[in-house]
DNA sequence: ATCGTAAGCCGAAGCGCTTTGGATGTAAAC
DNA sequence: GTTTACATCCAAAGCGCTTCGGCTTACGAT
């Protein structure tokens, strides 16, 4: 049988009112009552209704994220860790995560249902698109919410997504130390963000150092193994081949390592190479290659999690960024040139 | 400014009594009014307040799941694509799913807190142990739930589980067909419940066909490549080796497939092989090995919505049970001995 | 003795829906 | 012509909580 308030303010001889305000912090209670309330609430196991607040407030302490359904790329693999986070982080606040799939093309009905049923106080927005219809919706719609990766509007609005500059930086600074001069780059075509942005932090940090980016030694590369593979070939097979290399992804890298086995390479020596995000686990290697790591997932939910709790206290949407830093793990695969 | 059940019927000059009975589809109100209300609903937007609902009902119209926190083993990659078909499943409903995520050591007070706090109408119990005291604890509260998963009780439950035993028959059957008589079994440690039951498919299909399985042949290894691939090892060295091989999982199907590499093996050639899982697309091969392939997330998430609406409707739980069917998928790595 | 103030408490009105227990009218049954 | 039985519809009572406005009381200030 379920204790409710009624019961419990009836126990203690106390109002109702008294009693949800006790429970609630509110200052008009006396210390003392309080103290009672609580102790009392413990004893008798009372457990608020969530329901009814939720009318009575008419908030519905549930945040909501829809994931585009079958998306099942590379960063799919984390989801269950990013949900964790999420989870764990919004848990301290006393909200729950409700997770909705959709089809790509009724994601924003999707939205609508879940904004107009009134079901969420706020919105992740997963996987965002350069330029994310589902984001100027909510804009419009003037709904609170987070994104997960950052897209092109000019109204301000949360997000949380990966310091790909600064990834390229690490890298690039890792190569400058051990001596190499001649660092080339494979990376993913530009039309992808990271793509572009992990490129800017490659060259930022070899102008930093009073270099200029050799152009010939940038390549674009297609998102598969094939591209690594092909792209490392051209290189090796230049006049003036480079002395290190940074592939952008791991997709490519895998080709990379391939290529580079094929013609006799040694980890750690000859060309050293840093792949983004490593090489996955599920490839059996005998040496570990150096590579640039981001946050882990739960680490990402975390600070989504974190902004959604921001936005909803209405602190201004301007400042609610933050981008998740990655860190460079030394491995074999380089060395001095 | 959203419309609710008074005006909406104000505007029809009906009361809100019949107004909500036409909505909610009851045989005491004229088919003619019914079409009015619902026409002027969609034409208002009208949408109802859930938590009004709930907060009459009584039931939550959500389901949980909790996931154990950092649990990152294979199963994971799979969890987003699970989650997508549950929640597609359940919206049909107008049911919600509600994720958390707890370290395993507070798992049950999670329960506790959701169940307590009735912001659940049933949970969905992942990674099932052998002897789940999670059950347990759902089974004393009398609290409906679907495993993902069998484990031992007396108590009748409703669960989904992958139909390992079929699963071990497939692949014998298609070697027997091919003309194989010795055939091996590479399969992980028994305490896991998955390689019991292979392995059970596996001897059963043997006996079937009047074959007695060759105990020689049957040999257990650590869930590793390492384990894989010197079991393979082992089974080439006998005098009598197997012509044909049946790996019972995809991690030590990696090291099976190295060391059947390393010793010049190839594809359709010598020894067929087929591997439970298949091996990862992580794993760049020039062929394709034939394997026995789950049924994909999507469709356990589906399986699993089902079984719940099943429980919520108070279906005997003895009969709410529901094997996923696993399929042969036919590749390269077999053939007549 | 009176007033003002602040601290502590409470009554009652919602929040938006469902549901019980009739009320009303009308057609079939007697 | 009176019953009976439906078929429709509705008033009002919740569901369990929050919150607005107000009421006491105690006490230092005047």
């Amino acid at each position: 049988m379920k204790v409710n308030l009624k019961m419990l303010s009836e126990s203690l001889g106390l109002s109702q009112t008294t009693v949800s305000r006790a429970l609630n912090g509110y200052s008009d209670v006396s210390e003392a009552t309080r103290q009672r309330v609580v102790e009392a609430a413990r004893a008798l196991g009372y457990q608020p209704n969530p329901q009814a607040r939720q009318l009575a407030t008419g908030r519905a302490n549930a945040i909501g994220i829809v994931y585009p359904f079958g998306a099942s790329d590379i960063g799919d693999i984390r989801f269950g860790e990013v949900v964790s986070g999420i989870t764990e982080r919004l848990a301290e606040h006393n909200l729950d995560l409700l997770i909705h799939s959709s089809r790509p093309d009724v994601e924003l009905d999707t939205y609508r249902r879940l904004i107009d049923g009134r079901r969420v106080d706020a919105l992740i927005v997963a996987r965002t698109r350069a330029d994310d219809p589902r984001i100027r919706f909510l804009q419009t719609r003037q709904f609170p919410f987070v994104a997960y990766g950052r897209t092109v509007t000019s109204t301000p609005y949360a997000w949380f997504d990966f310091d790909n500059e600064k990834g390229g930086r690490l890298a690039v600074e890792r190569l400058l130390a051990l001596g190499h001069r001649r660092i080339a780059l494979i990376h993913a075509p530009l039309e992808l963000n990271f793509a572009q942005q992990r490129r800017a932090g490659f060259m930022a940090a070899l102008r930093d150092a009073g270099l200029k980016p050799d152009a010939k030694l940038i390549v674009e590369a297609p998102l598969n193994r094939i591209g690594g593979y092909e792209a490392v070939v051209r290189l090796m097979k230049m006049k003036n081949p480079p002395s290190a290399l940074l592939v952008d992804n791991n997709v490519a890298g895998v080709g990379a390592l391939r290529a580079l086995g094929d013609n006799g390479w040694k980890p750690g020596e000859g060309m050293s190479l840093i792949v983004y995000d490593g090489i996955p686990s599920e490839i059996p290697l005998t040496y570990r290659v150096t590579a640039i790591a981001q946050p882990t997932g739960e680490s990402s939910g975390h600070s989504l999690a974190d902004l959604v709790v921001d936005v909803l206290a209405g602190k201004p949407l301007a400042e609610l960024h933050k981008l998740g830093e990655p860190v460079l793990t030394v491995g074999d695969t380089d060395g001095q040139p």
